[in-house]
RNA sequence: GCUCGAGUGGUGGAAUUGGUAGACACGUUGGACUUAAAAUCCAAUGACCAUUGCGGUCGUGCGGGUUCAAGUCCCGCCUCGAGUACCA
């Protein structure tokens, strides 16, 4: 009877769903621990062995967590809203509901495959109407809420409006869309309803307003910024440009402080961390006004550089700045329109792919410069983004490159104003100990102080005063998509209203077509039954729409990051009807102990989600401000793909070895056509696709090797590696191992099955150390000392492994220590009861299997994990040299528990030690757990 | 351009954070068992020299430095990867 895997596998598979052994409790006197996936998006191409490399360390952990005594919570589910099974819904009208499902159906058998110890019971659906209820609440809540800056808190829209009908917006310090009008308390009270509302919206943390967005036409949407990469939308790759409309955004950029400060406090990846605060991009400077010449008004900047105020020599606006309408003259009028519309026809591709070609167009305005009064020629430069600070800026070409460059290419003066700096060649853009000159009450004074003293000045004279700038811009919250939440909202008189909490969910409607409507609205527009009836607080028929009572509802919905923003939260309470979570559940659980998942939502929903958690935090409905304390990035599983190369316009194929000096093509081949000699099968491939049918082959010693290439394992590159074959072949404890085993956690590796029997044949042979001759058998004997120092050595080694995440190492250790026991031929109980304990975070099923065939019959699931004993590893030793007195040197007997510096001090220390030595060389101190044991030479 | 991260055998990767570099595994070679294959087990495996002496020399991308001791720390380069990109 050897190790049949198969049987063993299914047998506890089944044993765990049937006893819910992983069910976790909400209450429990043992302390708790939270371990969770980034939940899945659940696409028709099922899991390859790339996908559950970070599930398999996460229940790795989970599984080690129990063993140590915790309360362990570790769920999963689906984020099942998404573009695929919509794209999909287009092309075959079947209902992404329907997708979705067959989709998860098949991820939960393969996920139940690998032995997972996910509480299901605690299951949730993106897409699922008691799910996106609180979706939608929590949306309510951020309609409902403004950003107070004096409390560095949300709080109620009623304090706000509380506020205007005391003072009107006098004293008020919220963040807002634009700050330009003031009103006072009766001018409030004497606005309509309609225009209060409209300056409500300036406030509300989810508002309604006309944006530019991102727009791309080939998939029918907006995209959010972290939704566009190079360019071109993440998915699909297609061009993106700029587009006015109205649309829901999320004030994410009041909490930009916040996110950037949380990030002290959490233990994430260092590199992650970077990223976000790249991406929150905080600058600290001055917003500067400039008046306009013969007009009324003022041109605002941002600089970070307000000490080089006095080197402006002209000012630069965006081509989509407001002013640029105003104040270009007659003389100018047609040059400037010819490059507003020129620039607005460049898709963003476009104006990042040639950044190098400076272009602008002078206006024949000037600005007048705050303390000189001087005029400043105002010009209009593509260079200038719309979206950042002001959207103009005041050009100092001597310490600026992009200015500089801009001065030189239309020949507009330089003014050097640092002393000493050679600026022919390029601008001086170092800040340091460089005095400034030619700037009046600046002059002699370095950076820092000039910042501060130039500050002081613009803020007495009212010009300017020193400001933080963000690079965050605040998330665009509306999609032209079906299979999204819906927005809970109706329109009154053009205005928004939000349904009321207890008229959740608003379910998704049925629409006869996933595409937009031939009007260009969004696909919610096929809906029929799609109006609020207000009075009876239900959806009606669209026909009914009378304006009065009965009035349209949102079209667009909300965007994928909407649901997975607060799904950690959920799984605390998944079922409760009540509330998006109780107060009892999330006080006990209070956040995510260690959180998993890829690097690549580190500018979405790791930032989106971090803003959520401190919003329903100030609205006093959670009791941590930071959601994840600690946060482990997996690294992808990359696939080695096959290729073959066709000779130009022919069907001769070529051996890898052979192809120098022909003109030939590599074409992708399926991997399952290539042996582990990256041998090609011809057969196969001929008969693989029709257009290798007539293939010939130019072979070395008779076989064809094909080329490789590391690259993202995706089926459209024919590199996929299905898990269930591995589990059908070599068990999913060898999957598990074999996945942890290939590298550090962290990193990017390539998936090559090649080198899984070395894990197999581990199994292999442990399995052999329980049952010698073939049948199980152990003695009861006492172990001899040997093999019991392997078992601690192993303890402790896998123990700190465990808690340092570095389970390739764990692997290692666990290899070592059975061919250790097997030459001992060790086979007592002592010693083979708890390895199986300590193999159970990895290799689950065999573990527990083991654990029953030594005689317990309940799951090794409750069972403490082994602690080390000192005593077994004395004798692990080695000998270093190390420096006495200065010169004095000898070799020392190191244990395993010591660092060579720890040693010298205890000799420093010791004075028996000391006076062993007097007038000697000893050849070997012997040193054992910090005691002096013996002196030799 | 800027910001991170990484360079160790034929390959994936170890190295107690300054302490005998190459653990463990794959691969390769040789051997045992077998009619044979598979499976299993044993041995060798960084390079070069010596292998009728149990040994020696060089070796962690390159060049310097600190130290009794450097893959690890410091300075200067090179290469690769990730993110970001006219952010004023």
């Amino acid at each position: 009877m050897g190790y049949n895997f198969l049987e063993i596998e299914k047998k506890w598979q089944d044993y765990w769903a049937r006893n819910q052994t992983f069910k976790a409790e909400n209450k429990s006197t043992l302390p708790k621990y939270y371990v969770l996936d980034m939940f899945p998006y659940p696409s028709g191409a099922g899991l390859h062995v790339g996908h559950p490399l970070g599930y398999i360390a996460s229940d790795i952990y989970a599984r080690y967590k129990r063993h140590k005594g915790f309360n362990v919570l570790h769920p999963q589910g689906y984020d099942s809203f998404g573009l695929p099974a919509e794209q999909y819904a287009i092309q075959t009208g079947q209902h992404p509901n329907i997708t979705t499902q067959t989709n998860i159906n098949r991820y939960r058998e393969q996920l139940d495959r690998m032995g997972f110890s996910f509480d299901w019971s605690r299951e949730i659906r993106t897409s699922q109407a008691d799910y996106y209820k609180w979706t939608q609440w929590i949306f309510l809540l951020l309609f409902d809420s403004y950003y107070c800056k004096k409390a560095n808190a949300a709080q109620p829209i009623k304090d706000l409006i509380s506020h205007f009908e005391q003072k009107g917006n006098q004293d008020l310090n919220a963040v807002c869309d634009e700050n330009s009008t003031t009103f006072t308390a009766t001018d409030w009270s004497s606005f309509s309803v309609n225009k209060q509302q409209e300056i409500l919206l300036m406030y509300r943390l989810a508002y309604l307003s006309e944006t530019e967005v991102n727009w791309c036409p080939e998939l029918g949407t907006v995209l959010a910024n972290d939704e566009i990469i190079n360019g071109v939308s993440e998915r699909g790759g297609f061009p993106v440009t700029k587009k006015k409309m109205k649309q829901w955004s999320m004030r994410i950029g009041a909490y930009a402080e916040r996110l950037l400060q949380g990030l002290n406090t959490i233990d994430w990846p260092g590199s992650l961390k970077e990223m976000q605060r790249n991406w929150i991009g905080k600058s600290i400077g001055a917003n500067v006004r400039f008046e306009i010449q013969n007009h009324e008004g003022t041109i605002e900047v941002f600089t970070t550089r307000p000490d080089t105020l006095f080197g402006v020599t002209f000012m630069t606006l965006a081509p989509e700045h407001d002013l640029v309408e105003v104040i270009t003259t007659a003389e100018q009028k047609e040059a400037v329109a010819a490059y507003v519309e020129a620039s607005a026809q460049r898709s963003e591709r476009d104006r990042m792919s040639d950044v190098k070609t400076i272009s602008g167009v002078f206006t024949g305005a000037f600005a007048l410069h705050p303390l000189t009064q001087e005029p400043v020629p105002i010009w209009i430069g593509d260079y200038v983004l719309a979206g950042y600070g002001t959207g103009a800026v005041m050009a100092v070409p001597c310490g600026d490159q992009r200015d500089y460059d801009f001065a030189k290419h239309f020949n507009i003066p330089i003014r050097n104003i640092f002393e000493g700096a050679d600026i022919s060649k390029e601008a001086f853009t170092e800040k340091g100990k460089t005095q400034i000159t030619d700037s009046d009450f600046l002059n002699g004074l370095v950076y820092k102080e000039a910042m501060a003293s130039v500050i002081e000045r613009l803020e007495k004279d009212g010009s300017g005063e020193g400001t933080i700038n963000y690079r965050l811009r605040d998330a665009i919250f509306s999609r032209q998509r079906y299979w999204g939440e819906p927005i809970p909202v109706y329109y009154k008189e053009g205005l928004p209203v939000c349904l009321k909490p207890e008229n959740l969910p608003l379910i998704l409607p049925e629409v006869e077509q996933y595409l937009p409507t031939p009007e260009g609205a969004p696909p919610l527009g096929n809906a029929t039954i799609w109006a609020w009836d207000a009075a009876n607080e239900k959806v009606v028929p669209n026909t009914e729409i009378n304006d009065t009572t009965v009035f349209p509802l949102e079209l667009n919905t909300m965007p994928g990051w909407a649901g997975s923003s607060w799904y950690f939260n959920r799984y605390m309470d998944a079922d409760n009807t009540e509330a998006f979570v109780s107060k009892e559940a999330v006080d006990y659980w209070q956040e995510v102990d260690l959180y998993l998942g890829g690097s690549e939502h580190a500018t979405g929903h790791l930032l989106y989600s971090r803003f959520w958690q401190k919003f329903l935090f100030d609205l006093n409905l959670l009791p941590v401000d930071e959601y994840a304390k600690k946060l482990i990035n997996q690294g992808m599983i990359l696939g080695s793909s096959a290729f073959v190369y066709r000779k130009k316009g022919t069907q001769e194929y070529i051996t890898k070895s052979r192809i120098e000096g022909f003109e030939v093509e590599a074409i992708r081949v399926d991997i399952s056509l290539v042996n582990s000699s990256d041998e090609l099968d011809m057969e196969g491939l001929k008969n693989w696709q029709s257009q290798f049918k007539e293939a010939t082959f130019v072979l070395e010693d008779g076989v064809y090797v094909v080329g490789r290439e590391v690259e993202k394992m995706s089926k459209s590159k024919y590199n996929v590696v299905n898990p269930d074959q591995i589990c059908e072949q070599y068990g999913a404890d060898t999957l598990r191992m074999y996945e942890m085993f290939l590298g550090p956690l962290e990193q990017a590796k390539p998936w090559n099955t090649a080198g899984i029997s070395g894990v197999y044949s581990f199994l292999k042979k442990l399995w052999r150390l329980y049952h010698p001759n073939e049948t199980f058998s152990v003695s009861d004997k006492k172990a001899s000392k040997e093999s019991l120092k392997s078992l601690h050595q192993t303890i402790k080694k896998v123990t700190e492994d465990i808690e340092n995440f570095s389970f390739n190492t764990c692997i290692s250790s666990f290899m070592i220590c059975i061919n250790e026991l097997t030459v001992q031929k060790c086979n007592e109980r002592d010693v083979l009861e708890p390895l199986a304990i300590l193999l159970a975070p990895f290799a689950s099923h065999t573990a527990e299997e083991l654990w029953e065939l030594l005689g317990y019959d309940s799951s090794i699931s409750t069972v403490a994990f082994p602690i080390h004993e000192p005593s077994y590893l004395i004798e692990s030793s080695k000998n270093y040299p190390v420096s006495f007195n200065g010169k004095m040197r000898f070799t020392i007997e190191l244990s395993l528990e010591l660092k060579p510096k720890e040693i010298e001090e205890i000799i420093m220390n010791d004075d028996r030690t000391q006076q062993q030595l007097q007038g000697r060389t000893p050849k070997k101190v012997i040193v054992v757990t910090g005691k002096i044991i013996n002196i030799v030479g």
